[in-house]
DNA sequence: ACCTGAACACCGTTCAAGT
DNA sequence: ACCTGAACACCGTTCAAGT
């Protein structure tokens, strides 16, 4: 009679492979090092196989990250009821970006590969509800979410360049310099192009989406 | 005395490496090939050399691609003067939207690597001069400018992943599949999230970012 | 200063072969 | 059906050495 596993070894064994625990390991491996190493390869090392394997679970990168994402759309906490629905709106659209800005280049992989999972869709169930309470007509509160979810997703991803610093300067910079005679409107407004917080202007963004989304008529 | 090197080979003579060049081989590999093949190896094949050598006239892959984008900008046609400023506000944002919608994968890098050479200096220009012709307040075109060519450049980074149709269909479904009792708005605007040509979701898209910009104060 | 060959440390994905 | 080793066809970036 064999020694059972368990004796054979110190180590735990080697769990069987499943979508739910290679989608786990790639958020494990996604919150300890980013999602530049959340790669087949990285993957298969981490649950002791080779990347062949993970093909039978994942079709591709693009649908892993994807998979990703819809686990960490589980973690946005619901708005507690009560209050103005504009600044409610306004609350969970800043709990989704702050979320996606914990992992800026999901985002920006968010931003062509949509999730369609039950946490996703809680989330656009929300946003109706919140319009339509604010009295939105419907075929502007279904544009109106793709609008808000496409600003969120796209400030965040754009904090995926992880340094940026010389970009960011570069054109700062350009605004400064912009001669006044060939571009009066740029050297007039070069503070204000660059003002504000992030925060501040992730507010104003949102609150000037819903004023839009509110008086602008769906054609037809 | 040796033969000139124009009698020795039959090839044109290997042109010396700039940053001018390089810049232009990579645009024409992102013409014929996209941006995924827009790679230092691939560049310094291109251009008969290693691609050590590319490190002299470029720091890195991305700056690479902000220098192709600059390049691109160049191209979209100025707005032809005269008309109501909210369509030629309009008219400047889809063409610089139909430009990137070229070549998605470079507005997904855009995303990040925001462009600060003359021809995006000119179009921000153009962008606020609308603005403040039709008697927006200046601190609000300012931030307007910013979320507009947002909104251009991300509706043109969805469209990066070359196929797609996996997660929109994907998506699709399950709006439509939504149960009435826990998804009540989405089973009842189903139809309305999925309406629309693209080219009337970015109309509107545009006139509600108007909209909204024209009227709402930017904080303190 | 500019250019190069070679190396280091990786990738995604497929496929024939095994269990 | 699931899993694997090995291979194919690539990457970005650095560095010591040459001109």
């Amino acid at each position: 009679m064999a020694a059972s596993p368990r004796s054979r070894r110190e180590r735990p064994a080697k769990p069987a492979l499943t979508r739910e625990g290679i989608v786990a390991a790639a958020v494990a491996i996604l919150r300890a090092e980013g999602l530049r190493k959340v790669t087949m390869r990285r993957l298969a090392q981490e649950l002791d196989t080779g990347p062949a394997s993970l093909y039978v679970y994942v079709r591709n990168t693009d649908e892993l990250h994807a998979a990703v994402l819809d686990e960490l759309l589980g973690s946005v906490a619901p708005v507690p009821a009560g209050g103005d629905w504009r600044q409610r709106l306004e609350k969970v659209l800043t709990a989704y970006t702050a979320m996606l800005l914990e992992h800026p280049s999901l985002a920006r992989s968010a931003l062509t590969a949509w999730p369609s999972g039950p946490n996703y869709l809680r989330l656009v169930e929300t946003l109706l509800d919140l319009l339509r309470s604010g009295g939105v007509p419907r075929a502007q509160a279904a544009w109106g979410v793709d609008l808000l979810l496409q600003h969120a997703t796209a400030t965040a991803a754009e904090h995926a360049g992880e340094d940026t610093p010389g970009e960011w300067r570069a054109l700062a910079r350009a605004l400064r310099e912009a001669p006044s005679d060939t571009h009066p409107h740029i050297a007039a407004s070069a503070d204000a192009l660059l003002a504000g917080t992030p925060e501040a202007r992730l507010s104003w963004a949102f609150r000037t989406l819903i004023n839009g989304i509110e008086r602008t008529a769906v054609p037809d």
